[in-house]
This record gives C-alpha cells, sequence and structure tokens, in this order.
DNA sequence: TTCGATGCAAATAGTTTGCATTCTA
DNA sequence: TAGAATGCAAACTATTTGCATCGAA
C-alpha cells in the first residue's frame, strides 16, 4: 500500500513539467513515466491503470501494465497523481493538480466531479461535528439521487 | 456483482429469525448458512468472507470460502447483510440491523463506526445542497482526524 | 424426489514482486 | 558506469464460477 502523500498536489501543467518535477526529486525521467504521464494529461477523467497502460485504447504508445502500476505508485508517492475507487472496479488514476472530490448515486451510477471548494462548507461541517477534516477524492459520498429515491410508498402502489 | 438491497435491513434478532427469514423467500436454510449468519452475529466488527469462512480464527466451525462469499452475497440480496469497503483490504460483511455509518482517519487508521441517525443532519444538509442522499455504510467518510492533523507549518520547523 | 446449495477445484480480476536487462544521469 | 527503471513472467489477494454431489423441503 502507497504511504498517503501529505501536504498539496504538486501542480505541473504539462508532461515536460512533471518530469521535471521527477528529475528534480532524483527520480528519472524515462520513457514509460513520460507515457504514463501522457495518458493523464490526455484522459479527461480518472482512468485505470490498465487503460493507461493501454495508451487509451491505443490512441497512444502502450507501455508495460506492472510498470504502469509501478509508476502510478511512485508519481502518487511524489505528489502527482492520486488515485480514486469509484465503485467495485479497478481503482482510477488522475493527475493530482485536477483536484476533484466525488458524488456517487447507487441507484443510476451517475457520478458527479466537483472542485473541492463546493464541498467545504461540508468539509467544515463534519470537522466541526466529528473531529475529522473529510476528503472525498479517494472515497466518494455515495447515495441515491433524487432522480432515483424511491416515492412514497402510496404512490408506487395505489 | 450484487444488485444493491433497497429498503429498511432486515431485523432477525437471532441466528434462528434469520434462518426463518430465509425460508419465508423460499431460500433453504442451510448448515453453511447457518454458519456465516453466526460468525455474522458472534463478530463484533464488520469481518472479511475470510475470517468468516474461518469461523472467526476457528472459534467456530469453518465453512468453505466459496460458499461463504455466496451466501454473504445471498443474505445481501435479502436484506440481512451489508458489506463495508473500510480501506483497501478485503470487503467486510456484517449483519444489516447493526446499522452503523464510518468515519476513517487516513493519518492514524481510526474506524469510528456511528449510528445512522448520528449523521442525519450531515445527510440532510447533502440531500439538501446536492441531490443525493448519502450513506456512509458502504464507503466511509475518510480524512485526517484533529490528533494526526499536521500542526502549522511555523510549529513543525521552528 | 426435486432443485437449491455445497464443496472442491479451477478461473478470473486486479495488483504486486523477482530478476535479468536496459537506460538515465 | 552505477544505480534506477524496465519488461516479462510469475506470484499473490480477493472474488467468482463450473460441476458433480448432497440435502432441505
Amino acid at each position: 500500500m502507497t504511504a498517503p502523500h501529505t501536504g498539496p498536489p504538486l501542480a505541473a501543467p504539462h508532461v515536460d513539467a512533471a518530469m521535471a518535477a521527477l528529475r528534480a526529486r532524483g527520480l528519472r525521467a524515462s520513457a514509460a513515466r513520460r507515457l504514463v504521464l501522457e495518458a493523464l494529461y490526455a484522459a479527461d477523467e480518472p482512468a485505470s491503470a490498465e487503460r493507461i497502460a493501454g495508451g487509451l485504447e491505443g490512441r497512444l504508445p502502450r507501455s508495460d501494465l506492472a510498470s504502469a502500476y509501478r509508476n502510478l505508485e511512485t508519481l502518487e508517492q511524489v505528489g502527482l497523481v492520486r488515485h480514486v475507487h469509484l465503485g467495485h472496479g479497478p481503482g482510477l488514476y488522475a493527475l493530482a493538480e485536477r483536484e476533484r472530490e466525488y458524488l456517487v448515486c447507487d441507484g443510476c451510477g451517475a457520478v458527479r466531479a466537483v472542485k473541492p471548494h463546493v464541498l467545504d462548507p461540508l468539509r467544515n461541517a463534519v470537522r466541526a461535528g466529528f473531529g475529522i477534516e473529510p476528503r472525498f477524492d479517494h472515497f466518494p459520498i455515495v447515495g441515491r439521487c433524487d432522480e432515483c429515491a424511491p416515492p412514497a410508498r402510496e404512490e408506487t402502489t395505489p
């Protein structure tokens, strides 16, 4: 298990900046790492390791899956990448600088990604009430959305 | 993947009642099912399928792991059981009637299980603000607890 | 006496690890 | 050129499935 990265996400506006950030930490800027980063920059949603290693369905050159996992972990330790679990599927990886938190409906499966400030009031309320400052960027807020909510009993069976 | 059970948890105050509930649904009250239920009643925390099949470290007779998974799924469909993911480990199973929601610190790993009414204000706030009625009984609220929160920058390195 | 459930084994999904080789700094 | 990273294969964890047999109703 990866030790969770503490502190703000490492911002790198493009692949080259991210590669430079790696070098700055004494890590090597390899071709495989560049590929993983390119996939992350090209993806518009969090993507599985498999999809990343596959170059987003072949749009980019593919890299080895085991190396992709290793690199995603390294990038996560460095603070360039984070990963989410939106449901029962594989973990999904995204650029850390694309800060998002998630709300998922367990009825229709709809995923809503919001910027963190959107949930700040909620975060503060939880912190005040329970002594924990929550983040919903690893496990989402899961529930029934209003469209999926079952209507009142007497309306379902008149 | 199990279709999520809708509606209130099926309450069965003891193993025999749970077995009766199974029969009432046309399912069979088998020895293996009784064992899974006995483990669930005996466990004081959500337990992995492995631990359940192992009879809670041998305190109860063990059952087959694959059958335990099958039975846990069946029991979940019926509404007697639910399962949680508290971290990166295996899924954990509990009696549905033991309604709990979870808060986990990603610093120290502390798990807090609270009765649902405790989070009702929070639930209502999320519902009002985001059109989704959240439950934290499948994925917990994850964050940094006050003890684990890093102190202000100038205090860490004077 | 009939299906539903069991238990074993094998398959699968997701992820991690070992190791000889390659490549970056 | 030393050590980090790669790529392939194999191991591993969690879970699911196939199938012959068993047992509850």
